[in-house]
DNA sequence: AGCTTTATTGAGTGATCGCTCAAATATATA
DNA sequence: TATATATTTGAGCGATCACTCAATAAAGCT
């Protein structure tokens, strides 16, 4: 529900009637919704890298960095197409609200797990060895944000986007494979 | 203001305080919070049309897109970095409410006006023939959305996203220019 | 100046916000 | 079963929300 509808759009009142818990049992399980609310993007960084994760063990990580884009785009059970972290900043910055400074250390987090998987996929040969890692993993979390705003545009068909960044990355492995 | 902190994020205290305005006043002249945000929304838009289209006409519709990202990052004076058309759809689409249908209508016009920049790129022979301006706009813009979520990651600078992006369009010039 | 029209004022509307807490109920221990 | 502990309940708190309107002041007209 935060995730869907962001932290000044969910009440109290939605949250209680979801959980079905009156005020008082809400506030001694969480402490406060904003308690609540940190630990929904705690745990939406950390499903959304245990995804990701789970994919570069089965396929390789250039192969599951190719595929994660249309993932997005496909995924239809989602609360949300866009990310709940750029919601948040987004959303909460202004306001020097807490919750923004952490939703924008989990994008750094993400960053930096792009980067280790495309060091990874350096490694393995599937990713030509002059490209930065550091660099190309900064462009493709701009990028995924990028898609996820589009994927959130009603009426427009985001896949070809989608395929395009995963093409961008095929354009960088070794032509052998 | 509204740019800055969103729908929900702006109260009318404070318009009232920064307007200078009465509650009865600012009844009187805009009718309601939705109907001058409304018209903060068509601003945003229609100032951002005229910005680019100012600049095509100066450099060229080729130059103007290679330099539009970069000036995004640089722009300094604006209340936000992420782009307020975004920022509506993302925060209000979920509450069905009017303003998120008319943010993403405007996104949609902004891609219409880059589409028919690359035509005119293409026209003067700045664009590769084989380019379809219509995938390459949507490409664009989403890329254009991520950059400036990208720019409101403090502590990040987002300059090499804005000139990578450019590079992007110089590799679909035509190799003589 | 005298009168009409227009604009401004700000206390106050009901609704909703996040949240509290004493009372009622359920659960665990003796 | 009797007592102690833990949990749930929901009326209601002060604050703030977008907004109204009768009273007041300013501006325009003859």
């Amino acid at each position: 529900m935060f995730w869907k509808q962001g932290w000044a759009g969910t009440s109290l009142k939605d949250l209680e009637k979801t959980l079905q818990m009156k005020p008082g049992s809400f506030y001694a399980a969480f402490g406060s919704k904003d308690a609540l609310f940190q630990l929904a993007l705690d745990k939406y960084a950390l499903d959304g890298r245990l995804r990701l994760q789970k994919l570069a063990h089965q396929v390789g990580a250039m192969q599951a960095l190719q595929r994660y884009p249309v993932m997005i785009v496909e995924r239809s059970t989602a609360p949300a197409k866009a990310c709940m972290l750029s919601k948040t900043m987004i959303e909460l910055q202004s306001r020097n609200h807490p919750m923004a400074t952490r939703a924008k250390d989990h994008l750094q987090d993400m960053e930096d797990f792009f980067s280790k998987l495309f060091s990874d996929a350096q490694a393995n040969g599937d990713l030509l060895p002059e490209v930065d890692p550091k660099a190309l993993s900064r462009r493709y979390l701009s990028d995924i944000s990028g898609l996820q705003i589009s994927t959130e545009r009603i009426g427009l068909d985001a896949r070809p986007i989608a395929l395009e960044i995963a093409n961008t990355l095929k354009a960088l492995q070794p032509s052998s494979s």
